[in-house]
DNA sequence: CGCATCGTTGACCAAGATCAAGCCTGGTGG
DNA sequence: CCACCAGGCTTGATCTTGGTCAACGATGCG
């Protein structure tokens, strides 16, 4: 296994520059591709902070005044509606950069689902790393059209997948995306609540949980705890995210 | 109206590099942003083409060879599902940059609706010229980062509202987009067919059908043609597409 | 004029939402 | 240690939104 455990970052109302070189993120994140005096740089700016379950990394409508590369844990990206309907844009986990959207103010809010830990940047350091470092930059443009990529595939789904249809591919993008899982084949976390993939995908919290249920007693899964799952036949739930049945 | 209409572009078999200072898309797209050297160097490599309603600018599966700023028309993005389900995930307009997805193989293909006129790049070419001018990769990761925005409102729309209020954000969202819209106050083309919008909006034609209909006795929009809407009451589409009603 | 394509309208249907109990699990306090 | 409670999860009964099926009207083209 790559990950390396962090130790704790620091207080983070003092400031206090991060050790990019022990990251146990770097592999999956933006600064991989960065070396020498780019990663020295990025290095010096970046400030380690964390977040307890709940809180939020940034909020709907407030200005953006920092970005994040999240180095540990999960948080979700969301937008309310003026009535309270919630749908969860993104999962984010350790690698994952917060700020590409760039906008002046946040159209949505990040909040944190378990323990994150993260990188901050002031706005204004990040435009100067930017502007410094084509390389960065040129990672971030590659970033950007993963994201857009991803989002395409979301859209895909909430449009015109089925309830199950949404759930297998929720299942195996999952699987591939969440450094943190498990090591035992097959097997993943949920760190997240039922609601909050029922937010997700665009479902009710009955609805995901009856899913579940038909996976398991279909053999697909086995829920080795509410929050752990096991795939039991990844092939099946492949057709299934496709609609090949 | 700051839309110069275009000399229709020269053979696109015979390669020709486009002339940048005339172009009237210019106004709206990532070469907006770029003068002196930059502009030249894009012009040089700039190739002018056309499509036909219904060709392909790009398809699903396919190498990327290609990149696109398209000066004229509306085209469509979609996604096809293997048992013919078919997302649109946006429509295209005038200014609009097709490849920041930058995947080696494209994920949903492009098609003109109506005669797209466009400047061609090819990849290689592309990349040079972005690493060659960083103003222009600014500009790039700055469109990016609206569209992520766009596609974050669509994942919304498509997760969480009702056909009524996608409807609403809809027209709302195409006044004001599409830089082809006609003169007149709140009138605006629908260029794209009933299925084009039942796919982008996750519905149904005869779902879209009898929501303009709605719209229509209740005095919110008149159908001045079948493909051309005048909004008679914006601040109750707005009330609408936010689900405040 | 006749056919094809697209859009509209109506009758009926079903996937998933809503409403309403129960059920676990973990934490608290007696 | 166990009773109790709270929050999240599951399960069942019923309802509603939007889908499906079908007929018909408009538009446009050869």
């Amino acid at each position: 296994m790559l990950q390396v455990r962090l130790k704790p970052p620091v207080c983070p109302s003092r400031p206090l520059a991060a050790d990019c070189g022990a990251c146990g993120a770097r592999a999956f994140s933006v600064c991989a591709s960065l070396e020498g005096e780019d990663l020295a740089r990025l290095s010096a700016l970046a400030e380690p902070v964390r977040f307890a379950a709940g809180q939020a990394l940034t909020r709907q409508g407030e200005r953006a005044d920092y970005l994040f590369n999240i180095t540990s844990g999960t948080a979700r990206v969301q937008t309310l509606m003026a009535d309270g309907r919630r749908q969860i844009t993104g999962f984010l986990f350790a690698g994952d950069f917060v700020g590409l959207e760039a906008a002046a103010r946040h159209a949505g809010s990040v909040e944190a689902i378990e323990l994150v830990t993260a990188c901050r940047f002031a706005i204004g350091d990040y435009r100067t790393l930017v502007r410094q470092s084509p390389k960065l930059e040129a990672v971030l443009l590659e970033r950007a059209g993963h994201e857009l990529t991803e989002a395409r595939a979301q859209i895909l789904l909430l449009g015109r997948k089925t309830a199950e249809e949404k759930l297998a591919s929720f299942l195996l993008n999952l699987a591939d995306r969440d450094p943190m899982r498990p090591h035992a084949e097959g097997q993943l976390r949920l760190p997240m609540s039922r609601t909050e993939i029922a937010d997700y995908l665009g479902l009710t919290i009955e609805t995901v949980s009856r899913v579940l249920g038909r996976f398991k007693t279909a053999g697909i899964v086995q829920l080795v705890s509410v929050s752990e799952l096991r795939i039991l036949r990844p092939e099946r739930l492949t057709q299934l995210a496709d609609g090949e049945s």
